[in-house]
DNA sequence: GTAAAACCTCGACTTAACTTGAGGTCAAGA
DNA sequence: TCTTGACCTCAAGTTAAGTCGAGGTTTTAC
């Protein structure tokens, strides 16, 4: 990827095309026409049809990274874009809303996390999973009774 | 899903129908049928070309689970199963060392997270993804120089 | 001995999150 | 003006981890 020209010190209500939102955000052209098919993102046209952006799609940009890295799937993350303002720029607050929802999901999984953890070394590493006490361990008396066979470790709540 | 037929107690060294496999360790049939086509499971066959398995399967399959629970991709538990003794079955240090060597990922995929967790509520949370302190932040002076765009958070070592 | 249940293979479909390519248009510099 | 390079749309391909169905065989139970 060549750099993408810019046209010196941009004042600061120039719209950017997709391949300087591209260059800024470190997202491929094609991902942004993807978020924008998917209602996370916004562009206007010019005479052209070429997309025009606002800087503060930077940001929301920004924050559908942030929020990807850490393992939210973009549905979540619309579904939490949808909470913001309708139209206007979303403000501080908006945002510090947001990320405490986020926190307090990351806080369940981390936690969870941690629990698998603890297990998967009793389960695996017991040598015996026929041990009463092994979560892993699955009954020879006990066959699967609700047709989704023996719930092991914990059940995903996401 | 009615109940597979178990013709009584069976004797320890009775190989296992897939039903009867997929019953105990409650992996549907076709996820059987794909763990094999992927070398993660064995089977022999009998002589109508149906597939048998010998009891330890039951135990590499309970592994496989408990693996993918934690979220570790087939690939990788394929990869770690190769690391196993070719043929014979294998033993308590085996699934020890297994699991060690897993404990260990899932530790710095936890310190990861929690990393990112932090990061992700100083960053949406801070209302102004414009400060210094800002790894979200993507400075107008510094575009994308690797053709990768900014490295946001930190980069996924899996 | 026959019917139902379980099994077989193979190909197509599913979701997520994109990428790649084809075929065509728009814009900017020499 | 002309030629790139950036842009457009839309369709199809990609990976992971399976599921589902069709069409056909084997086993089991009565």
């Amino acid at each position: 990827m060549g750099k993408t020209k810019v046209a010196g010190p941009d004042p600061i209500h120039r719209l950017l095309s997709v391949g300087e939102v591209a260059a800024r955000s470190g997202v491929a052209v094609s991902a942004l026409h993807f978020y924008e098919a998917k209602g996370l993102i916004q562009s206007t046209r010019n005479a052209g049809n070429q997309r025009r952006y606002a800087r503060g799609m930077l940001r929301r940009i920004a924050v559908i990274k942030a929020a990807q890295h850490v393992g939210i799937p973009l549905a979540s993350i619309h579904a939490a874009f949808e909470a913001l303002p309708a139209r206007r720029t979303p403000d501080a607050g908006d945002w510090k809303r947001l990320s405490a929802a986020w926190r307090a999901e990351l806080d369940g999984r981390i936690e969870r996390l941690v629990r698998l953890r603890d297990q998967l070394q009793d389960c695996i590493g017991c040598g015996c999973l026929s041990m009463a006490a092994c979560p892993l361990r699955n009954p020879h008396d006990r066959l699967a009774q609700q047709g989704s066979g023996p719930r092991l470790l914990d059940p995903d709540p996401a």
